[in-house]
DNA sequence: CTGAAAGCGCTTACAG
DNA sequence: CTGAAAGCGCTTACAG
C-alpha cells in the first residue's frame, strides 16, 4: 500500500508535478480553476505531502530543538510543561513539531547533535545560565535560537517576564495597605532574576516615600533549614508582611508559620510568586503574582519562527503579569 | 558556506558516491583500505552526513514521536523527565530524536499530524487509558508504538511495572515485622493500577494468614479533605501502619499525622510508593517502594526500535522494584 | 571489491 | 498561466 505522490496527482489529473506544487503551496502564479481542480482531487484521494522529501528540496526541517535543563527543582516543572503546550501550539500552525532534547546545562552534546545532523532550523532553550555553554554554541554556529530568561550571549531572542515590575507593583499595593514593615525572602541572589526582583521592592518603597528595613531582606535562602530559621528572625523582628520570590519558599514559609501558631492573614500577611498550583489549595489562598507562561513559549516560539522565515524580528520582549489578591493579605 | 556533501568527498577521493556511502554505513562490501581512506578523509574534514536526504532515500525519519498527556497530577511530572531521559538516552546511541507533542488523551490531531506528515518511525505514549483513542488510531494505521502502562489495544508494545508484588513484598514485609493492622490508602478505584497494588496487599494477608480489615481500605481517595478524614478514622481504628499508594497521599497523610500529634515512627508506621523527592527531606526517612523511571523509558525506547527495525520484539515487558526500608516503619 | 545510474518526493529557476 | 528539467543529498539494486 504505497502512499500517493504529487506524481500521481500530476498523471491523474493530466497536469505537471510543477503546477500540482504550486497549487498546493500557493507560491507562484497558478490559474484559479486549475487550483481548485487539484485542490480537489487532492482532497479526496487524501493525499498528504512528503514533508522529508519537502525538507529536502528546501533545506528546511520543519522542526524546532527544545532544550529542557537536566537539573532543575521541581517547581520548575510545571512551568516547562507550560511553556512547552505554548511553543506546541504556535508550532503546530505553522506545521512545525518539536524535537526536544533534555541535557545538563554545561552539556551540548545532545544540542549538536540535533544541530550537526541539521534536525532543527532553530533552537529554544528553557532556560537560561550565566556562563551559558548551549546559548554560545548556537551564537557561535549562527542557528537562530530564542531564550527564555534573559542571556548576554549575542544572536538570541530573549523572551521574559518582568519580574521587577511585577514585584514592584506588588509591594506597592502591600504599601498601600499600610503594611511598612515588609520582610522579603528569596533564592540565590546570584541569579539575574533574584536582583530583578529586589530591585522592584526597593523602587516600590522609594516611591511610597517608606524607609526599607533591610534588615527584613533574606536573599540566598536555600534550604529549609536556613528558612526556618529566618522565618523566627522575621517574626521577632515585628514584620507585618511576608513576601516569598516562589511558591516552593512560600509553601514552606507557611508551614513554619503553622507550627509556631501565627495566623495568616490576622497575626501576619503573606504573599507569594507564580500562582502555581503547589499552593492551590492552601486555606487561606494566598495572594500571588501571576505569570503566564503558556504566552512566554507562544511569544519565543513565535520570534524564532519570524526569524527563521527571515521576517522582521523582535529580539526582546517582555511579557506582564497579573496581581491577584487573596484572602492572605486581607 | 555550503555543507560538504558525499559527492564532494567522492571527487576529491577519486572514488563513487556509493563507495563513500558504504564506508560510511558499513552496509556492502568494501576493501578496508579504501573504507580507512574514506573515513580518515570524512573525520579531517569533518563531514557530517545529511539525515534528511538519508532519510528520504531509506523512508525512515530517525525520529520517535513521544506523547505526553496535557492532563496529568503535578506528581506524575518527575515521572515524565525520568522516562523521557531514558527514552532519550537509548534513541541517542541509535542516532533517533525525539518529536514532542502534548495532548488530552481524546484528542488525536496532534499525533495524526505528525504520523501523516511521516515525521516519526514510531510513537511512544507516556500514559495508558481506559478507552484508548491514541493507541487505537496508532494501533489501527499500522504505526509501530509503545505504552508505558497496560493496554489491551492490539499491536501495543507495552512495559509496565510490577505494582502487584511491589505492593505484595512490602505488604509481606510489615506483616513480619508483626504490624497488622495496616491501612491502605489509594487513589482511583478504577485506574488498573490501583486494582493491582491492592491485589498485592491482599496477597500478602493471605500468604502471611494474617486476617485482613477490610475496614482499613481507603480507595479513591482523591482530595486533601477526604483523606483527613480517613486518617481521623484509620487512627480511631487503631491501625499500627499506614501504606499510600503515592507520594502526594502520603505527604498528606504524613502532614495531618503531624497536626494530630501522632508520632512516626512511635505511634503508627508508615510506608509509601515511588520514592520520589516529594518526600525526600522528610524526617524520619520514609519506607518505600522505588521504581525505576528511567529504565521504564529506556525499556519502552529499546523495543519500540526493534519493532521498527523489525527485530524480534518483545511485546510486553514488566519490570522490577526495589523496598527501601527506612525511619518510618522501624 | 567498485561504480553508473535510477530513485526517494518534493521545489524552483528558467523558458515559453 | 503552465511545464520540462535540474536539483536537494543520500541509498541501493544491478552489473561488472
Amino acid at each position: 500500500m504505497k502512499n500517493i505522490t504529487i506524481s500521481d496527482v500530476a498523471e491523474a489529473l493530466g497536469v505537471s508535478k510543477t503546477t500540482v506544487s504550486r497549487a498546493i503551496s500557493g507560491k507562484g502564479r497558478i490559474g484559479a480553476e486549475t487550483r481548485e481542480k487539484v485542490l480537489a482531487y487532492i482532497e479526496k484521494h487524501n493525499y498528504t505531502p512528503n514533508v522529508i522529501a519537502k525538507s529536502l528540496a528546501q533545506s528546511k526541517t520543519y522542526n524546532i530543538g527544545v532544550m529542557i535543563p537536566a537539573e532543575y527543582d521541581i517547581i520548575d516543572l510545571p512551568f516547562f510543561q507550560s511553556c512547552l503546550f505554548g511553543i506546541q501550539e504556535i508550532a503546530a500552525t505553522m506545521d512545525y513539531d518539536i524535537l526536544l532534547t533534555i541535557s545538563k546545562p554545561e552539556d551540548t552534546t545532545q544540542l549538536e547533535r540535533i544541530v550537526t545532523n541539521r534536525k532543527v532550523d532553530g533552537v529554544i532553550l528553557m532556560r537560561t545560565f550565566v556562563d551559558d555553554k548551549q546559548a554560545k554554541m548556537l551564537s557561535k554556529r549562527g542557528i537562530p535560537f530564542a531564550t527564555i530568561g534573559s542571556t548576554n550571549v549575542e544572536k538570541a531572542i530573549q523572551v521574559d517576564q518582568d519580574h521587577e515590575s511585577a514585584c514592584k507593583e506588588l509591594t506597592s499595593i502591600l504599601l498601600m495597605k499600610k503594611l511598612n514593615r515588609i520582610a522579603l525572602i528569596g533564592g540565590d541572589e546570584n541569579h539575574v532574576v533574584t536582583q530583578s526582583r529586589l530591585k522592584g521592592y526597593l523602587d516600590a518603597f522609594k516611591e511610597a516615600e517608606v524607609p526599607v528595613n533591610e534588615d527584613l531582606i533574606y536573599l540566598s535562602v536555600n534550604n529549609s533549614v536556613l528558612l526556618e530559621q529566618k522565618v523566627e528572625e522575621i517574626l521577632e523582628k515585628g514584620a507585618d508582611c511576608i513576601i516569598s520570590m516562589d511558591d516552593a519558599l512560600c509553601g514552606n514559609v507557611l508551614k513554619k508559620l503553622r507550627a509556631e501558631h501565627v495566623k495568616v492573614p490576622g497575626d501576619i500577611k503573606v504573599a507569594s510568586f507564580y500562582n502555581s498550583s503547589v499552593l492551590e489549595n492552601n486555606v487561606p489562598s494566598i495572594t500571588s503574582l501571576s505569570f503566564d507562561e503558556k504566552e512566554l513559549g507562544m511569544v519565543a516560539c513565535r520570534s524564532l519562527m519570524d526569524k527563521i522565515e527571515e521576517k522582521e524580528t523582535r529580539m526582546a520582549t517582555t511579557l506582564g503579569y497579573q496581581v491577584i489578591l487573596r484572602e492572605s493579605t486581607k
